[in-house]
DNA sequence: TTTCAGATGTTACTAGCGGTAACCCGCAGT
DNA sequence: ACTGCGGGTTACCGCTAGTAACATCTGAAA
C-alpha cells in the first residue's frame, strides 16, 4: 500500500492519456463518419494501433466510451427540459426541442451515436435477433418511462404503459428527426409544434375530408 | 431487331438466374445476419464470388435488390390495412398490428431491412450528414403521410402536417416496435392498444399525480 | 462448317480492415 | 546492478470487399 502515490499518480496519467486518445477518436470520427478506422485514430494521435487496444480493448470499447461522454450530456439535456417546472404540454414542447436542437448543432455526433453499425459483438453473445437500435435509444426510452411513471397517475398497470409510451415517443422523435435532418423540409419550431399536435391527439381530433370516403 | 427472340430468351435466364440467387443470399441473410459475406453467399449459390460481382455491381447492390422485395410485400401489407373501410382508430390499429407481426414472424428479415449499415456509399456521394435510417423507414413514413393528406382535413400547411406526423409515426412504430421485440414485455396486442392510446392522445388526457409536484 | 459474340464460370490476386504476438526502451524501487 | 512495468513499435494473421485475367460453353451468323 506504499505505492498508493504512485498508483495513484499513474491512475491520473492514464487517465489523461486516455481522455486524449478519445479526443483524437472524436476528431477522427467527426471528420471521416463510420468509416473512420483505427489506423487512422491512431495517427491522429501520434501513436500505433496496439495502444489504442491497450486501452479500449476493441474497436467496440473505443466507441462505447466515445459514446457514453455525449450520451451522457444529452441525457443531461434533456433531464433538465422534462424537469422544468411548467405545464406538460410546455415540457413536451421543451424536450423535443432539446434534441432536436442537439441532432440539429452536431449532426456528426448524433449519426455516430445512432449508428451502432456492427459493435458490441464480444458482449452478450448469442444470436439475439431483433438487437438494432443504439443503446442511447434504449437509454432515452428508459428514462422518459421513469419520468412517465413519476408524474402521471396512469391506473393499473401504468408501468407497462409508461414504458411504451417511453418507447414510442422516443422512437417518435428520432423517426422525425432523421427525417428532418435529412430534408429540413421546415424550421425547428414547427416540427416541434407539429410533433406535439400529434402526440396531444390531434390525430383523433381532426375531421375527415368531405370529398373522401368518410371513415 | 432480329435477335429480339434471342436477347429476349437471353433476358429471361438471366432474371431466372439473377432470382436463384437472391434466393441463395436470402437463405444466408437469414441464418448469418448482418455477419453474412459475399463468399458466404456465393458458396451457398454454389458459386464464386465474381459472378456475384456481375450481378449485382457490389454488396450493397445484392443487398438493395434483396431489400427491395421485403419492402414491397411489407407495404402492400401495411397499404391493405391502411384502406381498410372500418373507423380511423380500428384502421390505426389495424396497421399497427400488421407491422409488428411482420417484424415478429420474420424478425431476421426486419433486421436486415432495418440496418443499412454501410452499403449506398457508391450513390449520392459527398458526406451528407444526418443519413442514417433505412430507406424503408423513408419510404413509410412517405407513403403514411400520403395516406394522411388523402385522408384527413388538416387545413392549409397540411402536407406538412402529413409528412411530419407520417415519419413520425414510423418512428414510433419503429421505436417501440424494436424495444418490444428485444424485450417481449407484453403481447402484440397490449402494445397495439398503448400505442393507439398514445396516438389517441392519452398523454394529453390523462391526469397528474396527486402526490408528485401537479404540473 | 467455321467463326464470332456473349454469357458463365474459375483461379489468383490486391488493398485494407480489426486484432495480436513479440519485441524494445526508459524509468521507478529494491 | 537488477528487475518489473507502462508506453511504444514492427511485423504479422485471418478476414473482408472487390477485380483482373483466363477458360468454357452455346447459339447464331458467315
Amino acid at each position: 500500500m506504499e505505492s498508493t502515490e504512485h498508483s495513484g499518480r499513474q491512475q491520473t496519467a492514464t487517465e489523461r492519456r486516455r481522455r486524449e486518445l478519445l479526443e483524437a477518436a472524436e476528431r477522427i470520427v467527426l471528420r471521416d463518419g463510420p468509416d473512420a478506422s483505427m489506423n487512422a485514430i491512431a495517427a491522429e494521435a501520434g501513436i500505433t494501433k496496439p495502444i489504442l487496444y491497450r486501452h479500449f480493448g476493441d474497436k467496440g470499447g473505443l466507441y462505447r466510451a466515445l459514446a457514453v461522454r455525449h450520451t451522457d450530456a444529452l441525457l443531461a439535456n434533456l433531464a433538465t427540459a422534462l424537469d422544468a417546472p411548467v405545464l406538460r404540454r410546455d415540457r413536451v414542447e421543451a424536450t423535443l426541442d432539446a434534441y432536436l436542437l442537439a441532432i440539429e448543432t452536431r449532426p456528426q455526433v448524433y449519426r455516430f451515436l445512432m449508428h451502432p453499425s456492427d459493435e458490441d459483438h464480444p458482449s452478450e453473445s448469442s444470436f439475439d435477433v431483433g438487437r438494432h437500435s443504439a443503446p442511447l435509444l434504449r437509454r432515452l426510452g428508459e428514462e422518459l418511462a421513469k419520468v412517465i411513471t413519476d408524474r402521471l397517475d396512469l391506473g393499473p398497470g401504468g408501468e407497462l404503459t409508461a414504458r411504451v409510451w417511453g418507447h414510442g415517443i422516443v422512437g417518435m422523435m428520432h423517426g422525425a428527426g432523421d427525417w428532418w435532418l435529412r430534408e429540413r423540409p421546415c424550421s425547428r419550431e414547427q416540427l416541434v409544434e407539429q410533433l406535439t399536435d400529434l402526440l396531444w391527439g390531434q390525430l383523433a381530433a381532426v375531421k375527415d375530408r368531405v370529398d373522401g370516403p368518410g371513415f
